[in-house]
DNA sequence: TATCATTCGGAGAGCGCTCTCCCACAGAGC
DNA sequence: GCTCTGTGGGAGAGCGCTCTCCGAATGATA
């Protein structure tokens, strides 16, 4: 079924057709309707791949999950990168936004060097218009290859490093003076945070305690004692130890991520206080786990969903008006009261 | 840059440099490699739409996530689909064996009568070359569609009714089997099983149930007690609760999902039991809960990226041989011994 | 009525590729 | 020397679409 079977079923020529179907020029009310009952009667829909071949647009957006395998990888990287719910949230976020628009999302993985240079040749050749690029790599060289290419971009988070790159970030120093705020309304004082080891190079991370540092401040909490995880629950767990140690009437704990965070309240069981009862713990991400700690944890959830989509709504703008340069958008975390804070 | 530009460059004609990148007739030594030395000069690398157009293949496959959202859905519905780790896993799995075939994954959202028709759209104007469907509603009327459009397409999971499309599936029943035998090793010997309420559509969760009573008899254990839950953590805790009122010795129990295992714990605790001394616990799909649960979840495991890959494999031999009818392929799940049993 | 502007449909080129023909040429067989 | 076969390259059509250009028809204006 092709544009020259409905323009023959509605007696016109496949020029008038194709201005009906993409409906860029006026055409007299009469012959549209007669274009539009062939179409109806035919079952007709455009062909993609022709359209795509005129317009030098392809309709398609590619999702891109980049993060460095090892070299000796058996693919338990990826299927780690994957099975973390966060990418799942990031894809059906996506998926929503582009819908409406007949825009359509292909799945990339850019683990290797190879990979990588296959998704610039998938968007330099125009089989996408644009890619969202979701890094689980600090280092990650593609965000700067994409900026290189010159094709529309937008990357999950704010990249460190600076990169004239678009991006949609949730505010992470707003999260940290959430959990603060909640804390102290809870009558907490001696405040600990789980902060992150080394260079504090995932920007994100940083401004989470930033903001936790400053939100307490300007409740007139003028010290947080401060120690470094590494993002998993036996980190929190020492963190936390070590903070005690530090000091023992610590009565209030906001970690950087929810596997530190559940760290978090298991040292201090066994250091025999009660969460929330003697010590109250906040978490980050609202991650699956949250909801299934022991208590259930307070944390601060990003709205990943809605981040995603603002991506694709930004990657659509820049595909549609080139010369625009970069942009970005933040959007609010909120806080999940559940039982442990 | 087009094979035109190549065939300039490399004195030749352009059906010889398409013979040469397509590898599809011989030509002469020589000529063939001043095609690829001008291939490479120039960084040629054809153009998806204008192949397409012309082979009527798409170099694509669609990934539809298929499930009924509720009439007054805000996007939570969609929200939760995703952000289940299973999705995540299954798309890994996807792209990881659709990658060296040159084949892009499409994703796509099946959850309305209009999305059903778009992808269905996709698929029969050659968007796509098939279809790999993730369905998470068992009276999903997609397969059936799919069927009738006689394109190719593989379901993951057996499809409830009997339905001629190919699908890819776990051994449920000797799932069940495992945590027979696993529970049976462990001088288990009253066992209970939290099954499913009501008529047993799903067909995976009845094949767990009997390859389970299968086994345990196999093992000389005649009778398992059952209590149905409706596989949240909720409905375990009261299905063992049922189990344990009617069968006081209860000393192994087999849940069908990880959720429900977790509410076993539960009740169990409650219930004055300890986990794995007293009771042992068994879950199926070693979920993201799995190893975070306390204690940590001996549970069955499907192969669930293995079984994406699967799809992928069958799907493009299906695409290669439409005169294929349908295929299948079963893979064997494994016990992850944890704590729990 | 003659001229001009405006509206709207049609003709046709061409996007980059594949693939079917066709033809040139080399070597074999007589 | 001639035909016959096989090998390998070129010409060109055409996939389904968009879009520019053109021209016909209509209505407004002088």
């Amino acid at each position: 079924m092709t544009l020259e079977d409905v323009a023959r079923v509605a007696g016109v020529s496949r020029a008038t057709v194709s201005r009906v179907v993409n409906q860029q020029r006026r055409v007299a009310p009469a012959v549209r309707k007669s274009v539009m009952a062939a179409v109806e009667e035919i079952g007709y829909v455009p062909n993609r791949a022709a359209r795509s071949l005129v317009t030098r647009k392809a309709g398609a957006v590619v999702v891109v999950v980049s993060g460095l395998a090892p070299e000796d990888d058996d693919g338990s990287h990826v299927a780690r990168m994957f099975s973390d719910p966060f990418f799942g949230r990031v894809a059906g976020g996506v998926v929503r936004a582009l819908r409406p628009l007949d825009v359509h999302p292909v799945l990339m993985l850019a683990d290797t060097v190879r990979a990588r240079s296959q998704v610039l040749a998938f968007l330099e050749h125009g089989s996408a218009d644009g890619a969202l690029l979701v890094s689980t790599h600090v280092d990650d060289p593609l965000p700067g290859q994409l900026v290189e290419l010159g094709r529309p971009a937008v990357v999950f988070a704010r990249p460190s490093g600076d990169l004239p790159i678009s991006f949609v970030d949730a505010g992470n120093a707003d999260g940290g003076r959430l959990a603060a705020k909640h804390l102290i309304s809870r009558g907490r004082r001696n405040l600990g945070v789980v902060s992150v080891h080394g260079p504090l190079n995932m920007p994100a991370l940083g401004d989470r305690v930033h903001g936790f540092r400053d939100g307490a401040a300007r409740e007139g909490v003028a010290y947080v004692a401060a120690s470094p995880g590494d993002l998993s629950v036996e980190g929190g767990d020492a963190a936390v130890q070590q903070l005690l140690a530090d000091s023992p009437d610590l009565d209030g704990v906001f970690a950087c991520n929810d596997l530190m965070a559940v760290g978090a309240i298991q040292a201090l069981r066994r250091a025999g206080r009660r969460v929330p009862q003697d010590v109250s713990v906040v978490g980050f991400d609202d991650s699956s786990i949250a909801a299934l700690s022991d208590p259930p944890l307070t944390t601060v959830r990003q709205p990943i969903e809605e981040m995603a989509g603002e991506m694709a709504h930004l990657l659509m703008q820049l595909v549609d008006e080139p010369e625009r340069r970069v942009m970005s958008a933040v959007l609010d975390p909120t806080l999940v009261e559940r039982d442990s804070a």
